[in-house]
DNA sequence: TGCCAGGGCGCCG
DNA sequence: CGGCGCCATGGC
């Protein structure tokens, strides 16, 4: 389990002076006991829009509301900037899912393959993908980011996220639903969304209205009601609707497929995968797979 | 210059 | 329900 080895208030680093703006000292956590968690693996796999890196040890970005860095100089131990201790336990080792012990969860994923050769596999994705760790993100906001994600990449994800929060965030922050839901499809299109515009408006009014609520989708244990709750948003479709209950609400069991997927499991399980034997933890083989086919294999 | 991006919808057979 | 064209935009 993750702990905290040291908290003080430090002076910025030349590295970070431009992204905490200038501030004098800020407060910051040494945590020990992170295990494999990598900090390049789990901010670049492309399922958080808001962070990027500032060198090669260190991802600065924007989450809740808070500006952080994460810089890791040494396995298992994490330097948190502008994160103080009480901000560590309330918010940020479950954001970190530092919470989770991934030694377990890898070798669960292992012994859940039904034969030798398939073990060898999973195996291999595992040591490739070693260090991910899927982020509790804001719910909300993995909505709409994954709204946009839909037939775009990366860099123009970030462009449009930034602008909306620029545009109707509070300083800085994700917008509210209601803040897009005044917004109207047009402005939204405005930001060059592309035919997203429309899509990202359903979902904040639906929100917005209360006619979805995200607090009963966070706290529900059926994942087909939640699936099924998302998806009547216009522009959430089965792929969207799994990256956002995996990386927005914590539902583990998640299984996005997407072209990667698809050409991982006909390349190494041609006989068939059964997502259901792994449970719980499917997404996190998910993302093991396709971090293997996409940055090694590929 | 074109192809394509961590898709989904509407329509068609 | 499986396949396919379309949707807006800009990164590469």
């Amino acid at each position: 389990m993750a702990y905290i080895q040291n908290e003080s208030f430090f002076p910025v680093p030349e590295h970070l002076r431009t992204f905490f703006d200038g501030a004098a000292e800020i407060p910051c956590v040494t945590v020990g006991g992170c295990g494999s968690f990598s900090a390049a693996k789990t901010f670049d796999c492309g399922q958080a829009f808001r962070f990027d890196p500032v060198n090669d040890v260190t991802f600065a970005g924007t989450a809740f509301g808070c500006r952080i860095a994460v810089e890791q100089t040494v396995p298992g131990t994490i330097h948190l900037y502008n994160v103080s201790r009480e901000q560590f336990e309330l918010r940020w080792r479950h954001y970190l899912a530092l919470d989770e012990d991934y030694d377990a969860i890898d070798r669960f994923l292992i012994d859940a393959m039904p034969n030798e050769r398939d073990r060898a596999v999973m195996t291999a994705a595992v040591e490739a993908g070693r260090g991910i760790r899927i982020l509790r993100q804001d719910p909300f906001e993995t909505l709409i980011s994954f709204i946009v994600s839909q037939n775009n990449n990366i860099p123009r994800i970030k462009k449009i996220i930034r602008a909306l929060c620029e545009t109707y965030g509070e300083n800085g922050s994700f917008p509210t639903p209601e803040a897009l839901a005044d917004a109207g499809v047009d402005n939204l299109f405005a930001l060059r969304t592309g035919f997203r515009a429309k899509y990202i408006h359903d979902a904040a009014c639906r929100v917005a209205s209360g006619e979805i609520n995200l607090d009963e989708i966070l706290s529900c244990d059926d994942y087909n009601v939640c699936d099924a709750a998302l998806r009547t948003i216009r522009g959430v479709g089965p792929k969207v609707s799994a990256c956002v209950l995996l990386y927005g609400f914590g539902k583990t069991e998640a299984f996005p497929v997407d072209v990667w997927i698809k050409k991982s499991l006909e390349r190494h399980f041609p006989d068939g995968f059964d997502v259901k034997s792994l449970g719980k933890y499917a997404g996190i083989a998910q993302q093991y797979l396709f971090y293997y086919e996409r940055y090694i294999n590929g």
